[in-house]
DNA sequence: CCGTGCGTTTAGATCGATCTAAATCATTAC
DNA sequence: GTAATGATTTAGATCGATCTAAACGCACGG
């Protein structure tokens, strides 16, 4: 009861193994009849293609090296479904690593896929992550798409998404409803997708001739958010609105305030980013700035399979917009009696 | 600038290529001058191990093939966060493949996996998966390991969880605030953990004397939840409590619940089932019926070390424990006008 | 001094594919 | 009828590791 090989078939098709080798990668070369036959043999003695053998003489592997720093977190998994997804239909194996946030765990990750002999790595940067690691992939030769958050002052292709048009169009509405007082709420881990939405809220606010009126940095996560809720709202200054990094920390904030009897929308105007399913769901509806992961892990995937098909065209990056979603969570400003004026 | 084989390696540090590969396999049987040596020498080339080329000779591949149905639902994604853990402290690589609930594409994966040679398979059945696709795992000697969902009539090891307590714990708790007229939500989807928890809150409503006022499939997104609100308290006998066969339909029927003007744990009771996140950020929280998908992945995970430790072992498998988590959503049965007596 | 045994090292075959370069075959051209 | 052409097919070397079985070095007992 051994392994079928490619010899096998070719003996039973009565073709040698070269041929068999040709027919199984669908080469141009072979006559339609013994193709027919090899097929044939293959079907009947149940032959299974080994990648390992072939990948030994051939230089690819037909496999991609994704590497996640939190899997739990809604808005990564749907980046990888939509990494995966144009992979999948490019023939291409998904080799899933989860960095955890954690940079020296990811470089473990890095040389394990080497070894498997991946085509290509698609990273979201953990935190921390040095400029290093960009480099050495380029000195291995190993086609590298960094996407969401790219390493400072590195040189590889890029998937991300702007913030700058949503977060514009989510002052502009918080603006419209007379709001004067607004905060940001930011993540504590610091690398690129945080500075951006970061500066791209300051960006907005001086267009509109208004200062920041605090920016708080909070673990990425609803508890922290909702625990924080009291001591923001009684800060001297008290905000009339808000803008959150993200969702986890815009709908933990929500719930934060609901605690308080502050309700979003009446009593402050609340914004969170990336729109994810549940901001709909809660009452009133959480506005977001809608940031489609999906289709940025198509995107990246995408420049990924460009990139392996020539290493070495120039670098190329694709930008997702973002829009503005606005729900219940936003209305205009109402003063409140113990309302510190702007 | 040629790859680095251990041949280099050896040549390089004076010893022999078997020594090397002893070196790299960290094997007991090399002195440890000569390990030093070797590994020294390793350092300096830097040397990558090659996976392909050892999975040849030796059987394994240091891989595993997970298939799960929907990536972009957050129970499966931390299900699979849950697997990765334990794999990967393994030194296993996890291939990574998202079946979209079809049969037909789940096989082509599973092909696929044997042709990278995996050395286990990890699956969670898409949607109406033939008992021929867990005999043939069989046939073909890789080892396999079902999770939450369980072919019918099929014989693998298997890490799912039990309904029971927790869905008894529900109904109890709903029958302790004095409700009789309690549906039930299903998903429309035909698989062994749709069937368990039907059949478990039969069980229950059995235990407590009562009969189910209905079972209502719907398809699992918020979005038809939401919409279904309106029809399922119209029915001439309108319940007072309503459990969800897992929190997307049970958040779903929250807000179309809110949209109504019907609030929930005053006018209706609501159960959800699985206690995601969000679970506890609506208002008033949804009660749910708590599952742990991380737990249950890395039980997963575990059953199928086991596995391939010792392919003829017995069957095994590892039910986690449900329980209730009770929340806002849940409360007193208040007989309004316009209600049908029981 | 030799045989024995143990711990370590090694040569050479081998895994199952792909590559190269040459051989084969059927046509067509002259 | 033979050479040239183009389309298929093939033998044999090769990728980079692991395996087997044998060899080696050394200490010890007889």
């Amino acid at each position: 009861m051994k392994r079928v090989t490619l010899l096998d078939v070719a003996k039973h098709a009565g073709v040698s193994r070269a041929t068999a080798s040709l027919v199984v990668r669908d080469s141009p070369l072979v006559g339609a009849a013994t193709r027919a036959k090899v097929e044939a043999a293959m079907a009947e003695l149940g032959y299974v293609y080994n990648l390992g053998a072939a990948r030994m003489r051939a230089a690819r592997s037909r496999t991609v090296g994704v590497i996640i720093p939190n899997l739990t977190n809604p808005f990564f998994a749907v980046l990888l479904a939509g990494i995966e997804s144009i992979l999948e239909t490019a023939g291409l194996a998904v080799i899933l690593a989860n960095s955890n946030e954690n940079a020296a765990k990811q470089d473990g990750f890095v040389n394990r896929m080497r070894e498997h002999g991946v085509d290509g790595l698609i990273v979201c940067p953990a935190e921390g992550t040095e400029r290093r690691f960009v480099d050495d992939a380029g000195k291995w030769g190993v086609p590298l798409v960094q996407t969401l958050r790219m390493v400072p002052e590195t040189a590889s292709d890029y998937a991300g998404m702007d913030p700058t048009p949503g977060m514009r169009e989510a002052v502009d509405c918080l603006v419209g409803f007379g709001h004067r007082r607004i905060g940001y709420v930011a993540t504590d881990t610091h690398h690129s997708a945080r500075t951006e939405r970061l500066e791209s809220f300051h960006a907005a606010m001086n267009a509109a001739n208004l200062a920041p009126l605090f920016v708080r940095p909070l673990e990425s996560t609803h508890m922290s958010a909702r625990m924080a809720a009291p001591e923001l709202m009684s800060r001297p200054a008290r905000p009339t609105a808000i803008i959150c990094h993200n969702d986890v920390l815009g709908l933990g904030l929500h719930r934060g305030l609901c605690d308080l009897g502050v309700m979003p929308g009446r009593d402050v105007s609340l914004v969170g980013f990336d729109n994810v399913a549940e901001a709909d769901l809660v009452m009133p509806g959480l506005a977001s700035v809608a940031t489609e992961p999906f289709v940025v892990g198509e995107n990246a995937a995408r420049l990924l399979l460009r990139r392996m098909d020539a290493p070495d065209g120039p670098i190329a990056s694709s930008i997702e917009e973002t829009y503005f979603v606005q729900r219940g969570s936003c209305g205009p400003v109402r003063t409140v009696a113990g309302n510190v004026p702007a």
